[in-house]
DNA sequence: TACATGATGCCCT
DNA sequence: GGGCATCATGTAG
């Protein structure tokens, strides 16, 4: 428990490379854990801890939106690892997802939840949000559609795009933080496959979204 | 060309 | 705890 403190990271690091997400989305989904999402705008720069991920199989698996096939829309899923895949949902909502596996097989993560940074005020301004208290915090990146918009992720912008890049004002990065301990839970808002195995959360961490959900 | 649906979040009770 | 906004995408016709 206790690990909603903030902790200090004093520079943004390198992009995680290709191969790591040259690999199963579930240990890749694993591993991302604890790493964190930046975002460089000029000289702003938005960071936040990956708290909760969900693994997409691909065409295994019933959930996953490359489950039919190749079609324009899901195209990312299946090239090369490491590359943004966002798509619309409800309407109203990014979701951030990233490819995983050798370019031609379909498979990817969903990045789920945040604990904000760097850059908490500008992710406060985009939700379009008065911050008032540590727990008016969750409701930055608690969410899949909440942390897309805090990080001004959208398909315009960022489908498509290669993260691996060192230049690229998207990445994750690696400073070198371990979750001490990590859950496995059955993923959330889903019909089909609903009692895979295959969302991940660091344990006791308080801007994991839909607690309630909690098995193991 | 029409229609059903969804990897969500917000607001109201 | 539940209803609803809101629209891109895919599939059927």
């Amino acid at each position: 428990m206790g690990s909603a403190e903030l902790r200090p990271l004093n520079q943004p690091g390198k992009p995680l490379p290709r191969a790591f997400y040259n690999r199963d989305p579930r240990s890749v989904g694993r591993d991302l854990l604890g790493k964190v999402l930046v975002r460089r705008q000029g000289r702003k720069l938005r960071a936040a801890r990956i708290v909760e991920i969900e693994a997409y199989l691909g065409q295994g698996d019933p959930a996953a939106h490359a489950a039919c096939g190749r079609t324009p829309r899901n195209a990312v899923l299946f090239g090369p690892p490491g590359h943004a895949y966002v798509y619309f949902i409800y309407g109203n909502h990014y979701c951030l997802n990233i490819s995983c596996l050798p370019d031609g097989i379909a498979g990817c993560v969903l990045v789920r939840a945040l604990e904000p940074l760097i850059g908490i005020e500008e992710m406060a301004q985009e939700r379009g949000l008065s911050l008032n208290g540590i727990g008016d915090l969750r409701k930055l990146t608690s969410g899949p559609g909440r942390l897309a918009e805090a990080f001004s992720i959208t398909r315009e912008r960022d489908n498509g795009k290669d993260l691996t890049r060192i230049n690229s004002d998207l990445f994750v990065a690696d400073d070198h933080y371990t979750p001490s301990r990590v859950l496995t839970t059955v993923r959330i808002g889903i019909v089909k496959a609903a009692s895979r195995p295959l969302r991940y959360v660091i344990a006791g961490n308080e801007f994991v979204s839909g607690l309630r959900r909690l098995i193991a």
